[in-house]
Parts: structure tokens; C-alpha cells; sequence
DNA sequence: TAGATTGTTAATCGATTAACAATC
DNA sequence: TAGATTGTTAATCGATTAACAATC
């Protein structure tokens, strides 16, 4: 079974459109209903679930509880997620203070620097030598890493993650990472997503000039 | 003509790639090359030219300069991207800092906030009432925005920008804005792409179980 | 010229949606 | 029962890639 990013997208989706259901007092839902919300098909809804093997019924849909316990499992909310971060920059620091992650189930534990003057052992999240990580992967049991170092920076902090037995990274240097085959790299490039804004815009007034 | 969002995703890719060559030293390059580089078909890259009428020579590839000029033209990169910023939280702060935006040609002129204490008129990017972004945005005849406000202020805020006339926002609050038919938005949802990571992590590490 | 590369059409691929039998 | 909803198959849609005539 093959699974594509925008489908694991749409059931994060799904579960949060649950959530707000259920706070409004809700105990059951159809398809129809997660599809307004999230705004694709009602077939899209139960195709996903399906592939999940997730089963409402004939006439009375989906148990909300049940669906959101399930959605949970499938996206490993079940249980916490821990994450270090490499780099206490800007989007370093940003991703330490942020809370939505909270809140979802992601813990940061630590995070790594190059620049002794950045250290901070006494941080809820601390700020470590970068020549702590392995160490601190493996007694933690780490399995995710968010890389916010410089451009410059990192392929070689790449090799460092893998080399402590990182799988998975959300990437926020605009660049593709090598030597990534057997991992899972999630490339985030705030450029090219705010570039992207200018296009449309542009492409929208050129558009209005014509009318 | 519709283009799709990663139809210009990929002339920022090609753009990048030509940059890197041309400091190489490189003049001239055939589709191949780019495909190569940025991973797809060279179909795709020639495909993508005759949508915006680049043509090369039927032997002798396309000229680098003249590429990226003209790409420059395409994603708005010939005259500088005036921005605001909404909201001088984490994210906020860490897009205002951010050295990537400058060195694309986007501009950060303000940003806008409600706590009173964070205000500084003197900052290098000045940090200024919410009161006076209307006012700011049509003197300066600004049309983009970054939307990095809390959760429960960011329709509010989208319709503050709207009155004021923004046609684009990067949103990274984790909600759809409403009334937003006839304009620009990009949602960026840093919770979800992490996720995402979870997700296929878990998922490598079951199938690497069953082996 | 022979060989290589473009530009474009046709084929393929994958994802989304519509349709509908099963059934509650 | 009649009406409504699921689960799944088939149809559609859109994007990517392959193929190839044109041509330098």
C-alpha cells in the first residue's frame, strides 16, 4: 500500500475538523461533513479511510471518538514525539518557542549550536555542543530532527543526524540534502513559498490590467 | 493559460540551478542538464519554458544569462518585493530576520503588532501599532503579507490586511481563511509538515519490523 | 552531412471524483 | 419499507513523461 503526502495532509486535516466537532458536542459524523470541512470530495473521505481500514456505518456514519482514537494512532499522536533541533538561529529559535507543536504531541528536547556563546544547559530546551548529539540521540532514543543551521552548514549536520540514528528531518535550508535515500526529508523553503505569493500576485494584476 | 503552483515552484528550482551554474562558469545549457538537476523530465523543462514562450536553439540549448533574466522577469524578482509582517511573535521575529528573503529581493518594510511593549519605531525594521498598518501599507503601496499572528487573531487580522489593500499573505496560522476568493494565500502549516514526518517515519520503521 | 536538441503532440501515470450496488 | 450512507469500482481529470518530427 502506497501512501502519498497530501493523503496523510488530508487526515491530519480530518482529525482536526474532528476535534472542533467534537468540542461543539458532536458524537457522530459522515463523510459528507469532513468533506465540507476540509473541502474535497465526500468519496475522497472515504476512499482515505479506507485505506486505513478505517469503517464507519452503512447508515450511520463514524463514531467521532473512535475515528479521532484511530486518526491519532495512524499519525503517531498515541504517544509523544521527540525532536531536537539543529541550529539556535532565527528559525532555530522560533521552532523552540513555538507552540503549536506542543500541543500536538511533539516534544523538543534539545537543541544543538556551534557558537559557545549560544550555549544554555539551564533552558527548559537546552542549547548544546554540537559534539553532544550523538550522544544525546542515542540515550534519548531520538528519532527526528528539525535542521535549521545555515545553508553552508547543512549537508555536514545532515551526516551528523544520520550517523546518531536520525530518520526523519524537517529541512529548513534550501537545499536537497544528499545521500537521503532511506530516509524521510521534508523540505520546507519559506523563499520559495513566499516567492511563489509575488508570482500569483503578479500573474493576478497582470490579469485585472487585461479585463 | 493556468500554471500551477508547482509548475512556479519549479522555475524558482530551474532559477537556482542556472544561478549555480553560471558562477561555474557555464554559458549556455540544454533541458538535460536542468532536469538533472532539479530532478524531473526534460520534457517537463521544455514543457514549462513554451508555457511562459522560452525558447532556446534547437542545438544549442538556451542561453544562461537570457534564462535568467527572463525568469527573473516571470517570478517578480526584477524589482524588489516590498513585505509586511504581522504579528512579532516567534515567527514573526525569525521571518524579520531572516537572511534568505533579502538576498530573493523581498523586502520586510514593518512590522505590525498589538502589544504595546514590543513596539520600536527605531528598529532597522520597525515594529509599529496595528492602528497604523492601513495607513503604512497604502504609502507604501505595499501588496504582500506574512500573516504570523496567533491562531484566534488571524481572521481578523486577514481582514484588516484585506481593507487595507494586501493581495497576497504566507499564512502560517493553522486555520483557512475566510473570504479570500479573489486572492493569494499560502498556507504554510509547520505543525502539519512536521507530522508528515512523523507519519512516514512510523511507517518506515513498521515495514522495516516486518522484514 | 550526421548527430543532437528543441518544441509539441500523444501516451502514461497517479490522484481525485462520480456513480452505484450493498445494506442499515 | 423507503431513504440515506457506506465502500468500492469505474470514470475523469490533470500533471508528468515519452516520443518524434522539425531543424540547427
Amino acid at each position: 500500500m502506497i501512501i502519498n503526502k497530501n493523503c496523510i495532509l488530508r487526515l491530519s486535516r480530518y482529525k482536526n475538523a474532528l476535534t472542533r466537532l467534537k468540542s461543539l458536542g458532536f458524537v457522530k459524523v459522515f463523510s459528507d461533513n469532513l468533506a465540507d470541512a476540509v473541502g474535497v470530495a465526500s468519496s475522497q473521505v472515504r476512499k482515505d479511510f479506507s485505506l486505513f481500514d478505517i469503517q464507519g456505518k452503512k447508515k450511520g456514519g463514524y463514531l467521532i471518538d473512535e475515528l479521532i482514537e484511530k486518526l491519532n494512532i495512524i499519525l503517531g499522536k498515541n504517544k509523544v514525539q521527540k525532536v531536537v533541533v539543529l541550529g539556535a538561529g532565527n528559525m532555530g529559535t522560533a521552532m523552540m518557542n513555538y507552540r503549536g507543536f506542543e500541543k500536538e504531541g511533539i516534544k523538543i528536547m534539545a537543541c544543538f549550536e556551534i557558537d559557545p556563546e549560544k550555549f544554555n544547559r539551564d533552558a527548559i530546551i537546552p542549547i548544546l555542543p554540537l559534539d553532544e548529539l550523538k550522544t544525546f540521540i542515542k540515550e534519548h532514543k531520538i528519532k527526528l530532527a528539525i535542521l535549521a543551521v545555515p545553508d553552508m552548514a547543512a549537508q555536514q549536520a545532515w551526516g551528523m543526524l544520520k550517523d546518531a540514528g536520525i530518520q526523519g528531518v524537517m529541512n529548513f535550508a534550501p537545499i536537497r540534502l544528499r545521500d537521503a535515500e532511506d530516509y524521510v526529508i521534508n523540505n520546507v523553503n519559506l523563499e520559495l513559498e513566499l516567492e511563489n505569493v509575488v508570482y500569483f500576485v503578479n500573474a493576478l494584476n497582470r490579469s485585472k490590467a487585461k479585463e
